[in-house]
DNA sequence: ATACTTGCAAATGATTTGCCAGTGT
DNA sequence: ACACTGGCAAATCATTTGCAAGTAT
């Protein structure tokens, strides 16, 4: 908390209420949540506005970053460190959650195929998962 | 076409004008096109809600597909074989469409670590291209 | 003839923007 | 003080829905 707040006075931008507001829904949460339930999570003392636009500011400096797992809003977590990257099952849309280095085996062999340096904090791997394949 | 017409059929499902312009117009297509884009080459003989409407019966009944590609609205294209894979690179935002099994290797390594069949079709994979990679 | 489809208008959901008052530095 | 921020209302963008009229089978 004290980090991201750093990165905000560095960037010359202010550390208002709203924005700690913002941050510390987003300590507090375990899992990424859209504007909307960060806003209800402040009891609603934010203008749904204002927490887009803090979201989007702190995204651009590298403390936010946003997932799409589906059709729904765009989810907003923490990034940095223990950074999570997301797998979706297309049938049962169970979504699994797990820390980058567990996909580092798929990054090398996409770099070795394709050369890109691939990420899945923003749209998750999509697939049938093992529970769903064993079913008829 | 013909195909798609015979599973329209198959269903009980009226082939229509709207939905032959529909799909005359993804056949049309060499990359995937927005709703919106779609209405519009057919000299927008057709209004937007049946587009759309049009578009998820034919997802529905598997002759066509949409996928996100970033921020801006879902695209369609023709499903079945021949079908596309894409990735784009969050950098210069190029986007590269690869014929299916140019990722089994990929798909493989995930199925080995994580059990997921995964497809590429909804989300892409996202990354940093070799070209940008290679720039400071 | 009947049920599926269409166009048009209006509704919805997510996110953005304008503007002026408020506040952090 | 001054520029950055906040709330509020309205705008925008993508997509969906209600409904009465039209059309494929």
């Amino acid at each position: 908390m004290e980090g991201a707040l750093g990165i905000l006075r560095e960037q010359g931008l202010r550390v208002s209420s709203a924005r700690r507001l913002v941050l510390q829904s987003l300590f507090a949460a375990d899992v990424p949540a859209s504007a909307e339930a960060i806003a209800s999570r402040t009891g609603l003392a934010l203008d749904l506005a204002s927490v887009y636009r803090n979201l989007e500011t702190l995204e651009r400096v590298g403390i936010v970053r946003h997932v799409h797992l589906g059709h729904g809003p765009g989810l907003y977590a923490l990034a940095g460190a223990r950074e999570r990257e997301y797998l979706v099952c297309d049938r049962c849309g169970r979504v699994e959650a797990v820390e980058a280095e567990r996909l580092d085996r798929t990054r090398e062999t996409i770099r070795a195929d394709f050369g890109y340096e691939a990420r899945f904090t923003h749209f998750p791997i999509v697939g049938i998962c093992a529970a769903c394949s064993g079913e008829v």
